[in-house]
DNA sequence: AACTCCTTCAACCGCGTGCGA
DNA sequence: ATCGCACGCGGTTGAAGGAGT
């Protein structure tokens, strides 16, 4: 007894869509609007699955689709939210307007992977590879975001730093010896729920606002929770939601709230 | 030119979740 | 409390095209 069918296989077209497809979908959601996916394939003529016709309407016909190739921005914004919330392609691509989460599950397997690899970075727990090796054990008492993602990467004993650069949040070290070290990159996540802020640089103006352990609001009581700095009231945790007219912990720069127990941003 | 291998990405599939009955 | 439906998500697949030999 499995689930189901969520249509009926035996007259529903697979693969490629067709020209005039794509036009019967887009036409029937300008008038119909989105949504009723299931009965949307009769409705409109279409001899697709709902599901199908929700993806390609998503991924692909949608008339806000930024199409194009990521930037360098976006790049990083990718590592720096996948680093923090693991494989959550919907809620990374909620913070990428015009990309899907389809393209940015695409993009990191093709592309991100790839030049996280040759950055020396495990893209699974964007750990150095090398402390990857040899770091494996996860703390007790700790809930990591590891094969989500987060890592306290520790800083090698005896090597001679020769320079330093940041990357999405992350110090990297270059050694004498021209290997690459990420020190502090991904933040760990305790049982408290709060993610310690990385090291940064001066020239990290952006991410100063890092320089705080971040909560995610879900201690019992704001009286337990010690994130939020009473003296000002633009930063800092509320209510579940953190209100901030400069930069969030992700870097960016806004005006609205946001929920973190919702992973959106509620505008002012 | 022909073949194989590799890369990309649209599409599919199964499962989890929310919600109303 | 339980069930079924609809939707959304993330992992995987496979066709198409490019690169290499």
């Amino acid at each position: 007894m499995g689930r189901s069918p969520c249509c009926e296989k035996a007259h529903t077209n697979k693969g490629a869509w067709t020209k005039e497809e794509d036009d019967r979908l887009i036409s029937y959601i300008r008038a119909h609007g989105e949504g009723s996916w299931r009965s949307l394939p009769k409705a409109a003529g279409l001899l697709r699955c709902g599901k199908s016709c929700r993806l390609r309407w998503i991924n692909y016909l949608r008339p806000d689709l930024k199409r194009g190739n990521f930037t360098e921005e976006e790049d990083e914004v990718i590592i720096k939210l996948h680093s923090l919330l693991g494989n959550k392609w919907s809620l990374i691509a909620g913070r990428l307007p015009g990309r899907t989460d389809n393209e940015i599950k695409n993009y990191w397997n093709t592309h991100i992977r790839r030049k996280l690899m040759s950055r020396g970075i495990d893209p699974a727990t964007h750990r150095s590879l090398n402390d990857a090796a040899q770091n494996d054990q996860v703390q007790p008492n700790t809930i990591s975001f590891a094969s989500s993602a987060s890592a306290v990467v520790k800083q090698e004993q005896d090597t001679s730093i020769t320079s330093k650069s940041s990357t999405f949040g992350g110090v990297m070290e270059n050694n004498k010896d021209g290997k690459r070290t990420m020190l502090e990159h991904c933040p760990d996540l305790n049982l408290e729920l709060t993610i310690s802020p990385p090291r940064l640089n001066e020239s990290d103006e952006p991410f100063k606002n890092l320089e705080r352990s971040l909560c995610f609001g879900l201690q019992n009581s704001n009286k337990d929770c010690n994130c939020v700095d009473g003296n000002n009231t633009s930063s800092g945790i509320r209510n579940n939601t953190t209100a901030t007219s400069s930069y969030d912990f992700l870097g960016f720069k806004n005006t609205g709230v946001w929920d973190y127990r919702r992973l959106e941003m509620k505008l002012n």
